[in-house]
DNA sequence: ACGGCAATTATTCAATCGTATAATAACAGC
DNA sequence: GCTGTTATTATACGATTGAATAATTGCCGT
């Protein structure tokens, strides 16, 4: 009796460990983190359930480098919408709508991090990453606030400019949370054009002045 | 061999059920939503775990069960502190700084509703939970506000009304998360100070017409 | 073309999960 | 005090989990 085993082909180490993440991914936003068990994991990567630890030191390991993912992801695009303007005003308002808009606002992003986002609590590590994550955001918030009071010539101290960038990521993280979780409460544009009103008033702008063309 | 059983005690119905929700929200705020398990809550509570399924129809049930009465607790809380006051703009006041002082910002707490969010999006009776609770607060914030604004002698369309209410609930909220999972980034009021400054900016008042004693 | 390294599969294991069922002990009503 | 009801315990079951180990197959260097 010759055994007849399953035909794979071999790929590199890159490739295998996004292929596992982005499987975990589709899990998790399937089913929850119940959902995401190695074999499910596994058998939609395209592989067996025993590969998974040849890459990773275990499975709690990987859900950490889904949830590096997942962050980076969210970040990265709302950096990137405001980095395509060159005026200050464009880019703080590009960042906001990007923040309330898809592919930040949509029903999948919200289940991988609503998954994630007990684990802070649980396990120091996704503490550790959550972190790192809300503080380059909070980082890349000042900077946008800084260069946008420094061409309206408006004074700004370093202090202020703290607490803005907080009560803003606070607005924005909550708009965020509830818009996504109720999508059917709010229409296309609501949650955008509520934010930058509310953005207006918290910095004590001019209404229209951040969100209307010049 | 005669058979040593446990000896135990009866109960009334709502005073089982009461232990069993306790126990599980004391599992769930220790290890996380897996560390909530029948045999887990049963112990904790100091029966067995067959038990569980003679008060509810299954674990999923008593699961939403002890997330309405965390969610249940959190808007009480809030809103008790409101009501305690008369003149609406120290109720409004009371509101949002009980929205980020203990006992709501508090690990424990924040360890449950992070819990809980992910099956928001899951299972259906979860998400039933949490529009109720979201409109029932949202709701709340509203009634403030209209009796603010009438006290202040300024008047408040319906819908500029809802659109206060929305920012204002995701500003609390955002900062409520983001505070309590980074609790040593903040001193003791400085969040609630926070949140007083930014609400009275969002609602376009002048600076300390809030948060200042009169 | 071929030998060897290691990526991948296949299989097994012990633990734990939620649930179902039957035995039993506590308590209320009489 | 006895009896019936039922709250509670005890035990068992099948499924599933993450992890460990051994077998094998793809592929690169030569």
């Amino acid at each position: 009796m010759a055994s007849a085993r399953r035909s794979y082909s071999r790929a590199s180490e890159a490739e295998r460990r996004e292929d596992l993440i982005l499987a975990t991914l589709d899990c998790i936003a399937e089913d929850g983190i119940k959902g995401a068990t190695v074999r499910q994991i596994a058998a939609r990567a395209g592989v067996t359930a025993g590969l998974i630890r040849h890459y990773f030191t275990g499975k709690d390991q990987m859900l950490q480098a889904a949830y590096r993912a997942v962050m980076d992801g969210m970040t990265r695009t709302a950096i990137k919408a405001a980095r395509e303007d060159e005026a200050p005003r464009a880019r703080l308002r590009r960042f906001i709508i990007a923040n309330l808009t898809p592919p930040i606002t949509d029903s999948r992003t919200l289940s991988l991090w609503a998954a994630f986002i007990s684990h802070i609590q649980t396990d120091p590590s996704f503490a550790a990453i959550h972190r790192e994550n809300y503080l380059a955001f909070l980082q890349e918030v000042e900077t946008l606030l800084l260069a946008f009071f420094d061409e309206r010539g408006t004074a700004l101290s370093p202090k202020q400019c703290r607490s803005f960038a907080i009560s803003l990521n606070a607005l924005v993280d909550g708009l965020w949370l509830e818009g996504t979780l109720a999508a059917d409460l709010f229409d296309e544009h609501e949650l955008a054009d509520s934010a930058l009103a509310s953005v207006e008033a918290l910095l004590r702008l001019t209404p229209g002045e951040l969100a209307l063309e010049k």
